[in-house]
DNA sequence: CTAAAAATCATCCTTTCGGGTGACTAGAGC
DNA sequence: GCTCTAGTCACCCGAAAGGATGATTTTTAG
């Protein structure tokens, strides 16, 4: 596995290289250090990262905590505050934007490593669990009378928006076929539509 | 909103008092102290609290991780690490677990805060997020002729596995007036049945 | 006030779905 | 061999959904 790219959004130099030295002596690769929003906004666009270590008290008019929410809402990367202070406003502002931790200065790597480490994990979690494919075995756990491979397949086809038509041509069957199936799809999971056994598999 | 409720699991009673004492201060409850493995789970059980904060090393055989595993598994509620030393394979066991967050020993009242504050935030957007409601501002953003209140009522009923005259009883409106809007979000969405609107929608 | 947008309802017609029923075949298991 | 299951297909019928078109009323925005 390739070195993590871990960007620092960091208008203190000194502390910024201190960042740098820690995240290297931690096998991260830094992709780059923005001082200001600007440099930080551009390096998300070109060159982006796996994660973002973000101070919040920035010198700008603009604070670390719009970046989040630029990162939040067109990248789907983890991130993190580096903050000297933690009021509660700044934190209310903070946490809205979701982000994977919040280190408090003065930190040490321990606190980097870890916080890196959790938020890149939870954060590959996410990916894995977003999109709920459908599952014959999960199905299955819940019904008394479990779906056979076929009317699996056909119940997939609905859930994708497939008409009875369409599922017989790419299926090779006829469409009496597929109707026969979904009627015992309908028995199984005791519903009388296709809208309803979707609503149904997709509360599960 | 009446006080969050913090279990606090921790072997060494000095340090127990002083989270106590920390958490009291910023307007946390502290449901219980828990200095073992089974005191803990006891806790979860009867006197269960809205989040944990946990000591990875317990003198037991058994240590935090393996009670964070129990939490994870049974109890849908945030937790932190609480640790001296962040070791790369007490690391990896650790976020196996899907901690809310890591704090790394020593740490003072802020790193408790930001902690706390931001692991009860992201559950609780988890929790909301976890059934991916339809939002009409969410919708609107991805088409170039935007849904109308009364479309995305419709849309959502159908999401529901609603059907016509289902929607016209409980919205009090004919079963034309239904079908009208039906065909609007069709010619939008740019789908041709109820199967294809959802399937459309839920790949956003 | 007035024009535009949204919401309401209708009619006609076609297509798709869903329910009911019956039947044939290929395999698996006994 | 026989039976049970899964999978296949057919026909009929009524209900639901979808397409096209036009019209009226309410609300909203300028």
């Amino acid at each position: 596995m390739s070195q993590i790219r871990v960007l620092i959004v960091e208008d203190e130099p000194l502390i910024a290289v201190d960042i740098e030295q820690v995240l290297t002596d931690i096998n991260y690769e830094v992709s780059a250090i923005a001082f200001t929003v600007d440099e930080a906004l551009q390096q998300l666009q070109n060159n982006t990262p796996d994660a973002v270590l973000l101070d919040i008290n920035l010198d700008d008019e603009k604070d670390g905590i719009y970046i989040a929410e630029i990162i939040q809402q067109q990248y789907q990367i983890p991130f993190i505050f580096l903050t000297s202070h933690a009021d509660r406003h700044t934190l209310d502002r903070a946490k809205k934007t979701n982000p994977s931790g919040y280190i408090v200065k003065p930190f040490d790597e321990k606190d980097v490593l870890a916080g890196l480490e959790i938020a890149l994990y939870n954060h590959a979690q996410k990916q894995v669990q977003s999109q709920p494919k459908l599952s014959l075995t999960n199905i299955n756990k819940k019904l008394r009378h479990p779906l056979t491979d076929r009317e699996f397949a056909v119940l997939q086809a609905i859930y994708e928006g497939q008409t009875n038509q369409q599922m017989a041509n790419t299926m090779f069957v006829s469409v009496n076929t597929i109707k026969t199936h979904i009627a015992n799809i309908y028995l199984k999971l005791d519903v009388a539509s296709r809208t309803s056994a979707i609503a149904k598999v997709r509360s599960w």
